[in-house]
DNA sequence: AGGCAACCTGAAGCTACTATAGAGTCAACT
DNA sequence: AGTTGACTCTATAGTAGCTTCAGGTTGCCT
C-alpha cells in the first residue's frame, strides 16, 4: 500500500506519515521504481501502536522506549510496565494540576458577578494581587 | 531596576522578560545610557498580571485581551467576565479528557500485572489492538 | 588595569506536528 | 498519444512559549 491508504489506515495525515519515519518512529519503508514509498502489513500494526500511544498522549521519547522494549529480547515485560507506571503519574499530576487551578480561576471569577467598571473589577484586581505561587513544574508532555 | 532585579521579583527568568516585550505583552522600558532596560512599578505590576495569567495557564493571545481591556477605556468588565469563562471552560474540557485517558491507561495496565513475556504483554497487545478513536481534539493550548 | 557578574542582541533549539512550494509519478479518459 | 487530476516526493517554514547559546558590552570592585 502507498503511503495515503496508510495514513487512512492509522487515521492520522500522510505528513504525519513521514514525521515518524524521519523522526525514526517507523521504519522507512521499501519503494517502487517510481520513489513511492510502499507499506506492508507490519508497518500498519507499528503505525496503529504508536498512534495509540500518541491517543494516549505519550511522548515521542516514552513511544521509543516501548517500541524498543516491544522489538528487544527482554525476558519479560516489567520494563514496559515501568514506562507505563511513570506515563500514568504524568497524567495524575497533571490533573491534579488542572484541577487546583481550576479552583483558582472559579475563585477569581466569583469576585466578579456582573457588569461593573473596569477599574473596580474583582478578576484583574485579583490577578495583579495574586501571590506567585511557587514555579509551575509542568507534568506534562501532553497537548 | 534592571531587568535581572525584576526577574526576581517576578519569579520568571530574565530571557522571559525579554521575550515578553518582543512580544507586546510588557511594554519596552527606559534605557540607561549602557542601554540596560530601566524597569520602573508599573512594569512591576504588569508583569505580575503577566505571569498570574500564565500561571493560570493562559495563552499569550488571551493575555493581551485581558490587557487591552485593563487598559481599555470600557465602562464595564462584562468582556473581562468573557475571557475567564472561556478560559475556564477550556480547563474543564482538558480535565475531562484527561479523565478519560487515565481510564483507559489504568486499563490498559491492569492487562499486565505482573513478569510475564513480551510477546504476551498484555499492555502491548493492548496498544496495538485499540481501536483509534476519532480525532482526538486538544482542548488547550496548555503544557 | 583587571576580573567578574550582569547585561545586550540575534539566532537556534525544543515538541509534535501542520502547511506550503515546486516538482515528479501514475492511472484513467479522450 | 496526449492530457487531466489525484497522488506522491523533498525541503523549508511556521506554530506556542519559552530556553539556550554565541559573542559582545557595561559596570562595579579591588
Amino acid at each position: 500500500m502507498k503511503i495515503g491508504e496508510l495514513a487512512q489506515v492509522a487515521q492520522c495525515t500522510v505528513e504525519t506519515v513521514r514525521y515518524y519515519e524521519k523522526e525514526g518512529l517507523l521504519a522507512a519503508p521499501a519503494r517502487t521504481a517510481g520513489n513511492f514509498r510502499v507499506y506492508g502489513p507490519a508497518h500498519v500494526e507499528r503505525l496503529r501502536l504508536i498512534r495509540n500511544c500518541r491517543a494516549l498522549d505519550m511522548s515521542h521519547a516514552e513511544i521509543h522506549s516501548l517500541l524498543a522494549l516491544a522489538d528487544g529480547p527482554a525476558d519479560d515485560c516489567s520494563a514496559v510496565n515501568a514506562v507505563f507506571d511513570q506515563h500514568i503519574a504524568h497524567v495524575d499530576e497533571r490533573i491534579r494540576e488542572l484541577a487546583q487551578l481550576k479552583l483558582q480561576l472559579v475563585a477569581l471569577r466569583e469576585r466578579c458577578g456582573s457588569d461593573q467598571a473596569v477599574d473596580a473589577c474583582g478578576i484583574l484586581q485579583g490577578l495583579a494581587a495574586m501571590e506567585l505561587g511557587t514555579k509551575p513544574v509542568r507534568h506534562t508532555h501532553l497537548g
